[in-house]
DNA sequence: CTCTTGACACCTAGGTGCGAACTT
DNA sequence: AAGTTCGCACCTAGGTGTCAAGAG
């Protein structure tokens, strides 16, 4: 759909270069070196498959899977702060005037931290809500039901240095994983996902009929 | 027991120009102004009425109240960190040589951050665990049973000066609530004290019998 | 004897999809 | 007809004191 990607470790930069139309795009040494790995990346390729759905409400609801990475190549002593954002992806001809959304990006709540803090573990974001409610004071992500979204990762490095917003663009990086996109829904359209949802999400075992969905719960951890 | 103290809002710092020896103890503008209210005070002093227990177990318990403040006269760019500890009070002659337990600090964990971010409301020290185990690895407060603590609650001024701990002794303020002084048990020696912890904390609801601990419970909220 | 431990029932707090009711 | 909302039963996760058993 969108050209060739590398998926499980994934060194694709989407916006690197690409943002702010500069031409020289060295980024600095505590980016530049950055790897980021997708966790459950099984899970979410199974998903992917049946085309991802999440769910958004009026109060705000979480992903699953939950978006999850493991960082490489960080300066251990340099402080970065995570973020999150949703790229809007084809847009569905339904014959209304799209409502454009109000763009927000997500930190991670461990932000800022240097880089051993966010090397030493994953890196979790399990705290970010989808939301239908342009008028959501919630902080959480807003998105169009029925549209579909690439979710997106940047590390930004925090420039200790004076005018350092003159660096800017040299001082993030960001990270797209194309097996992570989803559609937004206020329900789920495909059977088939609901299912790998209550089979794979510990929080829907009250929907669990068949060994079978227990015996894949069990494979996930 | 030990002196006069304000209670409600208390500007007492006991380690202020005690600790360290030095004679000239004025401190930074950044923490000189800094005022602290103990939160839930009216339950705090209802407990110390009678003799205040705390469990300590193996894995680590929360203290019930909570040690939540309300702080104000920070300078709200400038970057604190928060923690406290435990002072041991009198000492229990049981005959038996007292093991000196490892003196740890506890972080709040949102630290550090600025003033404005502290002061814009209250900080809660729900995360910190009271434990028995000398050995503990999990980060929890190391008490003794059957000892007295006093709770010690420090702010401490992030200089980003060079040479900055050169002014260590000045860029930290310290604050004490005697109503908060507790005795660590490993189980309950007052009844008095199980009834009010089962009166007024929410997760003791399914002790409580009388409607009197129902309606001590919702006058707190 | 005094103090500590651990399994337990009972809560709080909040994350699931379901299905009926509602909106457009 | 298609999409949204909301109360609900059912979970996970973890904070309570109780009580019987254990340790010294």
């Amino acid at each position: 759909m969108d050209g060739p990607h590398l998926s499980r470790s994934c060194e694709l930069s989407l916006p690197c270069c690409a943002d702010g139309g500069s031409l020289s795009c060295t980024k600095t040494p505590q980016v530049s070196g950055v790897r980021v790995q997708l966790e459950m990346h099984a899970l979410w390729q199974q998903f992917d498959q049946l085309g991802t759905e999440m769910i958004v409400t009026k109060a705000g609801r979480r992903m699953f899977p939950t978006f999850q990475v493991q960082i490489s190549g960080m300066d251990p002593t340099a402080e970065y702060v995570l973020l999150m954002d949703f790229i809007p992806l084809t847009i569905k001809d339904t014959g209304r005037a799209d409502v454009i959304a109000p763009s927000r990006m997500h930190f991670h709540p461990d932000s800022p931290a240097c880089g051993a803090q966010w090397m030493k573990q994953t890196v979790s974001f399990d705290t970010l809500k989808l939301t239908n409610n342009l008028l959501d004071y919630n902080g959480h992500m807003i998105l169009n039901s029925m549209h579909r979204y690439q979710p997106r990762f940047h590390v930004v490095y925090v420039d200790p240095a004076p005018n350092s917003h003159l660096n800017a663009n040299r001082n993030f990086c960001s990270f797209s994983f194309p097996e992570t996109r989803f559609m937004a829904v206020t329900a789920y359209q495909n059977h088939r996902i609901t299912q790998l949802k209550i089979a794979s999400n510990p929080f829907a075992k009250g929907f669990r009929t068949t060994d079978l969905q227990d015996r894949e719960q069990r494979s996930w951890g």
